[in-house]
DNA sequence: TTACAATCTCTAGCTGCTGTAGGAGCAAGC
DNA sequence: GCTTGCTCCTACAGCAGCTAGAGATTGTAA
């Protein structure tokens, strides 16, 4: 398959899939005598795997590590499961941050500003104030 | 004062500092005979706004907006109060996102993961699966 | 005086792509 | 056979928001 339709079938852009081949994470492909890149079923496996990675959040590297555990099916799992639960207590940790930051956004809307000018405006006081 | 004082004023880097001048968020400082910046209280608290506006995750060219809108005492805030407003509209939005995958993340943690092979490794296997 | 800290400018690097320029290949319709 | 239009190629620049380094200069304390 080719390039184009790697994109269409994984909803990957072809500039995307190039990137990943630079970078290492695709293999490089084989190409026809015009020089194009052929695709089998298993890139298609492989890089659905990268970009479902990537939606979870996970970073290049960790689905580098990711990848090369897949690839070794003897191996144990637990580094696998552990690089999955460090990534849960990031994504938990940003959880809490963004959740405190909706909070103090939410009284800044809602303190009642625009009643008035830029000079009583609530939003740019509560910016404005000293850094916790 | 120099950069260092307001570095350590602020708790920002000083290389930050500089980039912020650099991009026009600061406004160019004095300078002493032999070169260096000079900053005033003013500047302190002008990069203080900056540097929670970025705590509060708006981009500089929102806070670019935001510290114009500031010049203007006399100007209605309904401009300040809307970028906000957009803004926590925004974070909502991330925070369903992040929430949808601390759930994705925990059930793949939570299933029992890690008795066996990679092989049967169910973290590998949920990133595997074809986009949903 | 000498050492060391702080400052200066300039430039490159980080992450994860995306977009552009300037070509070449390839299939279909005329 | 020729043109049209799509896909593909390489190579490089750009985005945000900094951060870090090299290499030079200045200020200050012992």
């Amino acid at each position: 398959m080719k390039i184009g339709e790697l994109a269409r079938a994984t909803a990957t852009k072809v500039t995307t899939i190039r990137f990943y081949e630079q970078i290492g994470v695709l293999e490089t492909p084989e190409r026809t005598s015009s020089g194009r890149r052929t695709y089998g079923d298993g890139d298609v496996d492989r890089l659905n795997f990268v970009r479902n990675g990537r939606r979870l959040g996970f970073s290049i590297e960790e689905i580098r590590s990711l990848l090369a555990l897949a690839d070794q099916p003897e191996r144990d799992c637990a580094e696998a499961a552990e690089i999955a639960a460090r990534h849960l207590v990031g994504v938990e940790d940003r959880l809490r941050q963004l959740s405190a930051l909706r909070d103090e956004l939410s009284a800044m809307s809602a303190s009642g500003c625009c009643a008035r000018t830029m000079a009583e405006c609530r939003v740019i006081q509560a910016i404005a104030r000293p850094a916790a």
